[in-house]
DNA sequence: TTAAACTTTCAAAAATAAATGAAACTTTAG
DNA sequence: CTAAAGTTTCATTTATTTTTGAAAGTTTAA
């Protein structure tokens, strides 16, 4: 397999496995791209490469950085505008989960903890109900708090992590 | 609130956060009315629950079932199908996880593996190529890794895995 | 058997999500 | 200034995913 090829297969399988974890798919390909570039790309670059559309690429590229995991670069006495990505894995592991966590398991979260709390327990259905939501409440906290903690261990948690877990 | 806008409420939430991470909503939604069911539930009953059509409902419920989180049960005296969802929170986490490794994180890691593999490393364009699709390999088996171990910690590994991170 | 009760399948329709592209907007060099 | 270079926005179009529903398939009681 030639270079060129490797680099398109990369940036498809990204793009796949991205859509199939809710994220679209041209977002998660120019982040393969950029990912994989030693250099900044400029807007009309990742155009070219991924064949698609300014609008497009400019409303992927604000979402990358509104993710915290692209960033924009200045070349001197260049006008236009230059990308990179976020190359270090734990650092985007960690900037995924917390943005994740912060879109999507805090709100959860929120109606676990209202739907759990409601008053009648009369029937059998209704505190299995009550029981169930309370249940993942606990669950769903812990493993988000994880996350958290993640962040606290810094530099490569997720080496240290597996140590951890191992003994 | 009350028992039925609370567990509406939960459904609904339940199936948002599914499609968010790339399950389909009505997936979402089955798998979250049959949580809080404190018995097991005909699909003449899921249909009138969730409005929707008996097609759907078959074939959602038979992803559940690939995915080992929803069983089929029996009734004495009854020629209808119930069903009951995995309540065990440990165990469902791990099965998703499980099912969701062997699906996308496996074959992403082949791929990986293959392009991260390529002769060439002429250019410093394609060395940078290299590494980073190599740290990446790395990184995705670690975590997947990582998830087996979830499954051998067994009971609560959950709860476990948060006290080892804390001290 | 067979016919009623129930389930599955899948082509077509509907709903949803993503992409386009042209117009509006912003920035900067001259 | 102002015009050229570049970027963003968003109504419309296109693509993808999900849902429907009717036909085919299956099971079982009589």
């Amino acid at each position: 397999m030639e270079f060129k090829e490797a680099k398109n297969k990369f940036v498809q399988t990204w793009g796949a496995l991205g859509s199939q974890w809710g994220i679209n798919k041209t977002m998660a390909q120019i982040h393969a791209l950029l990912m994989i570039s030693n250099q900044a790309v400029s807007m009309e670059d990742i155009m070219e490469e991924l064949q698609i559309s300014r609008g497009n690429a400019s409303m992927n590229l604000r979402a990358l950085m509104d993710w915290g995991i692209v960033y924009k670069e200045y070349k001197a006495g260049e006008r236009r505008e230059f990308f990179t990505a976020e190359k270090d894995l734990d650092e985007l592991a960690v900037k995924i989960a917390r943005e994740r966590s912060k879109r999507e398991i805090k709100p959860a979260l929120k109606i676990l903890k209202e739907v759990s709390s409601i008053e009648s327990k009369d029937s059998a259905e209704e505190k299995h109900f009550v029981d169930q939501t309370s249940k993942l409440y606990d669950f769903v906290l812990k493993a988000d708090n994880m996350l958290d903690k993640m962040t606290e261990f810094n530099e490569n948690w997720l080496g240290r992590l597996v140590l951890k877990i191992m003994k």
